[in-house]
DNA sequence: TGAAATGTTGGGGCG
DNA sequence: ACGCCCCAACATTTC
């Protein structure tokens, strides 16, 4: 057995160990040497702040394996192909902030257990620590790796590390859980927030394995189509890029953010959710750091910070719902919705809505930003949704899949959660009768037509008037914007007016009381 | 974090 | 001057 520090930080000293060789940094020898390793285990928490389990390794002043393990054997909502992108960058990005430290990040690859059972064995490791998750897979998984280790006489550390607070925390006593975010969030204000822990800038302890390591390059995340090639261009993945969207927040953003975040043509809103995704930041830190700003009068305590904070609670409650309902992934919250009339999928036409060919401008506009950069903005997402959910009378999960594998912020809580509220069979959701429609949501939240003419360039030249609605242009309008309806731009997908009554009639069948 | 239908009000044109 | 109608603008109700 041979272990070894990156070649990158020089000194290498082989020494005997107990049970193993160890090679590391000459410093932290006398140290290490005496004590078994501590297996800090990544997850989805890619950061050096505020991460509770890195940050406990590091007290313990023993030799530290941080690994992030790539299994990629076939779960449900597996990690879909743009997040895979996302975390292509983020371990580069910790790889590279691990090192600044002077420590070493290990990327492996296999089965999970089959992985850490190894690193077990060659390391001599007896403790191992990680930071939650509340995914029902996860939590099925992380408590039957829990057992097998613990039987196995290794001491499993879990802390609470990608939330305000535990899903169980806010919880009326005895009681069901909140189904209502207003409740939710009054009661978690109540709740005093889980601390930070301190920010890790020393990483010396750590380990390496060259037998066991693979290169990122040979972890496979990044597509093998030209597909994700715009999205450098809007996302800088890590921690810093997530520290520098806070940054932007608070000093320009969030003055105007309550008017300015439903506008899809603005940089309105923090572009933080799939930092948050990843751990790249924490809730708690955001929070802590928004705090500091009204502390010292850099932002105004007002409306636009609240709204933003509350936000941060929709979060929070999304892990609630998750962590208290776990079926809510796949089946409706709302057991009336069990037997809901939902319409037997057209190939084509879930294609051209996936494609963003629906030949109705702000749905076009919104999946085509999905797909050329990973993201849509939020008030698009609730539209696009509708039309799916309601004008085409598509199941809600037919949607959550393609932003699962689509959207580089894709967090099966927060997927889970919207897409329930938009077919109206989730938590705190939208009445039934609430249907979107697309024209006059373009025209309340993109009244120039900007961001249509950002995304749907081939109808740019369509005046204010009808740029949300070119079906209903006249002969002179549509020639001298250069446009042929039905040839370079299509007609609409589905009529809004009818399929919208039809929707309110199937969803008023099931309406009876619960 | 809705949209459309329906109801109400008030100004102005007009006989 | 007055009543009537039209309709835009806003409010309320309904799905």
């Amino acid at each position: 057995m041979f272990l070894q520090t990156s070649t990158r930080f020089g000194i290498r000293d082989t020494i005997e160990g107990n049970q193993y060789n160890l090679t590391t940094r000459s410093r932290s020898l006398s140290v290490t040497n005496t004590k078994s390793p501590i297996i800090v285990w990544l997850r989805r928490d890619l950061r050096l702040t505020d991460n509770p389990s890195l940050h406990f390794a590091t007290t313990e002043k023993r030799p530290i394996v941080l690994a992030y393990i790539h299994d990629d054997s076939d779960t449900a909502w597996q990690i879909g192909a743009a997040s895979c992108w996302w975390l292509h960058h983020s371990l580069g990005a910790l790889t590279a902030s691990v090192e600044k430290a002077s420590g070493h990040l290990c990327l492996l690859r296999g089965k999970t257990k089959n992985v850490l059972e190894a690193l077990i064995k060659e390391t001599g490791a007896d403790t191992i620590a990680w930071n939650r998750r509340y995914e029902p897979a996860a939590i099925e998984s992380d408590s039957n790796l829990k057992r097998h280790l613990l039987k196995k006489g290794i001491d499993v550390k879990s802390f609470a590390g990608n939330l305000c607070h535990e899903p169980w925390q806010v919880q009326r006593a005895g009681k069901h859980p909140y189904k209502v975010f207003t409740a939710y969030w009054r009661a978690s204000l109540k709740t005093e927030s889980l601390a930070l822990t301190r920010s890790v800038k020393k990483l010396d302890q750590c380990i390496s394995l060259p037998d066991h390591e693979t290169s990122l390059e040979e972890l496979a995340l990044l597509p093998t189509i030209a597909w994700a090639e715009a999205f450098p261009r809007n996302w800088q993945p890590g921690e810093a890029g997530a520290k520098k969207n806070l940054k932007t927040l608070l000093a320009t953003t969030l003055s105007d953010y309550q008017t300015a975040r439903d506008l899809p043509s603005v940089q309105g809103t923090s572009r933080l959710s799939p930092h948050l995704a990843f751990g790249e930041i924490s809730p708690r830190y955001i929070n802590a750091t928004v705090r500091d700003a009204l502390l010292k009068k850099k932002i105004a305590d007002d409306d636009n910070t609240e709204t933003f904070l509350r936000e941060i609670g929709w979060r929070e409650f999304a892990h609630h719902l998750i962590y208290h309902f776990p079926h809510t992934t796949d089946k409706p919250l709302d057991q009336r919705f069990e037997k809901f009339p939902w319409k037997k999928i057209k190939p084509e036409t879930l294609s051209r809505w996936q494609q963003g060919d629906t030949g109705i401008p702000l749905v076009d506009a919104g999946m085509r930003q999905l797909w050329q950069t990973g993201w849509m903005h939020n008030r698009v997402r609730m539209v696009v949704g509708s039309l799916l959910v309601k004008n085409l009378g598509y199941h809600w999960r037919e949607g959550a899949e393609w932003f699962w594998d689509t959207l580089v912020d894709a967090d099966l809580a927060s997927n889970s959660m919207g897409w329930q509220w938009v077919a109206g069979s989730g938590a705190d959701a939208a009445p039934y009768f609430r249907v979107f429609n697309p024209v006059r949501q373009g025209e309340r939240f993109d009244p120039e037509g900007t961001y249509v003419r950002t995304w749907v360039p081939e109808i740019a030249k369509l005046g204010k008037k009808r740029i949300h609605a070119p079906w209903t242009a006249t002969e002179a309008e549509l020639s001298e914007a250069g446009i042929v309806l039905g040839e370079t731009y299509p007609e609409p997908i589905v009529e809004l007016s009818g399929s919208r009554i039809a929707a309110l009639e199937r969803f008023e069948k099931i309406k009876q009381p619960k």
